[in-house]
DNA sequence: TTGGTGACGGTAT
DNA sequence: TATACCGCCACCA
């Protein structure tokens, strides 16, 4: 593993432990972020995902594999995310890591 | 070097 | 609303 490699998996994982409790982030908001494409965030995700809370990043629609979405429902119930029939209500839970909704920077 | 692949995204059917 | 396709970026045989 490349320096650049560790260096970008890194950023991944810092950014996806900064997203809050009971909002998600997509693998596209991340990549915009820290580079690279969504696919490349996903493929950080499965190999090193499991140090952070990976349920809190989902696909653009709001959901996550069949395999990991049972397990994140228990984490969404658990949070109190709002939910929808396919999966995580974007419109309610949807933070973007480039521009969290405090976006009280300035007056 | 070439071709195939994947925790993806967006548009077309 | 659900599927199909194509585009994208990096990795690997």
């Amino acid at each position: 593993m490349t320096p650049d490699q560790e260096e970008y998996v890194e950023r991944v994982l810092t950014l996806v432990e900064g997203v809050p409790p009971g909002r998600v982030t997509t693998y596209g908001a991340v990549a915009a972020v820290v580079g690279g494409g969504p696919r490349r965030v996903g493929t950080v995700m499965s190999l090193h995902g499991g140090g952070v809370p990976w349920w809190r990043v989902v696909r653009a629609d709001g959901s996550l594999p069949p395999s990991h979405d049972e397990r994140a429902r228990e984490h969404y119930l658990d949070e109190g995310t709002p939910l929808r029939r396919a999966g995580v209500d974007m419109a309610g839970a949807f933070w973007d890591p480039g521009e969290p909704d405090d976006h009280r920077q300035g007056p």
